[in-house]
DNA sequence: TCACAAATGTTTCCAATGGAAATATACTGC
DNA sequence: GCAGTATATTTCCATTGGAAACATTTGTGA
């Protein structure tokens, strides 16, 4: 019964691996992270429910490749304007990159941020989770924003700006708004460190 | 068979609402978010799966109920200090507690804060919510960070503020300390904005 | 007091999920 | 060619939330 034209379906897909990764990427968009179950992705691709464990293991071990996938789209946000020359405004940009991402792909952004589902065990996850965070690490370098005297102020400056900047991001995926809800920039709501200052437009007063 | 001098367990249990909201709270802190299924939580107060139905219509419901009790406590722990004669020290105090109630209930926390978990269309959460946000708000009102000229100065206040915390307290829940990972409090990486400078002990420099 | 409705719980059943185990098929090195 | 490994399927199972039917208690109005 099988027509000879078409030949039949393989019975090794060929590149599993990484179809089910977009598979899942596919789904997290579309669906949301409440879809993305692993019979789900399994038959986005055409394969049993089964398959992906030779190559991930278990549920987690695939949400986890999904994860790093999505920490290096996130770095890539980040670097969207790297090469400006004006280094505020490449420092803009990788705030704005960072909440932008959260926006466009806010299901796979809360499975990034969810040791529950993924495991922060992988190496590919946590580095690709580093590298996504050294772009922070790059700006918060040149903050001085730290006028207190108390020591670590290099780690400490990161950690303010990372708590800033995801907690916005956090909020705004989750629905979170202050309650009259018009839309904020993260720009708009940093002080003025002596860098994100003069922000042309919308700062004339920088 | 039914020894007469204990009583036999009623039909009805007079106050299973409330029951499962406490089952409910033991559970995620003893337990975590993943176990906190309906079954185990009418089991934990000993009726059938199918008993919170009644009261809460689904597993959301319950869920709900409980985000709702978390957001109260929220609030009682930025509350702790509220009646110190310095408002630095209150406003310390609240920041501190905000956080200091994410590292005590983390799994409540994380419900607190997932749409795809618990309904804010339900008025008691939005309303325990609210209250909880308040505070802040509060908190917000007394700042003079914002040099830059731009409109809504106070909603922005308030977010920038919601931001960091908020920010602060998801990543260390989710254990996502910066790669040489020593515990920061709050109160030292928030930026001087005229409030939260003089730190006392920990800040001889201000 | 009694009939009857409403509220509260239980039992039973069902579909969906992730995973384990056994099996089938394809590839690879010798 | 042929054994051994990698990849994929089928079958089975425990767990979960929910729907439906039924049981028990409580409340209400004549």
């Amino acid at each position: 019964m099988q027509d000879e034209t078409t030949p039949p379906k393989p019975y090794h897909h060929g590149s599993l691996k990484e179809a089910l990764v977009a598979a899942g990427m596919e789904i997290l968009d579309a669906r949301g992270l409440e879809a993305l179950s692993l019979r789900a992705i399994a038959a986005h691709v055409g394969v049993s429910h089964t398959a992906p464990k030779n190559h991930f293991g278990s549920l987690k071990g695939l949400l986890t490749a999904i994860a790093a996938n999505g920490f290096h789209r996130h770095r890539t946000y980040m670097l969207a304007d790297a090469n400006s020359d004006d280094p505020k405004q490449r420092q803009r940009a990788a705030m704005q990159g960072y909440v932008r991402f959260a926006a466009d792909h806010p299901h796979l952004f809360r499975l990034m941020f969810s040791p529950a589902l993924c495991s922060f065990d992988d190496p590919a996850l946590t580095n690709a989770a580093r590298a996504s965070y050294g772009v922070l690490q790059d700006i918060a370098a040149g903050l001085d924003w730290d006028k207190s005297g108390l020591p670590d102020g290099a780690r400490r400056a990161e950690m303010m700006l990372w708590s800033m900047v995801h907690g916005f991001a956090t909020l705004q995926v989750a629905g979170m708004t202050p309650p009259d809800g018009a839309m904020l920039d993260i720009t708009d709501i940093m002080p003025n460190f002596g860098f994100l200052a003069q922000n042309g437009t919308q700062n004339p007063h920088g």
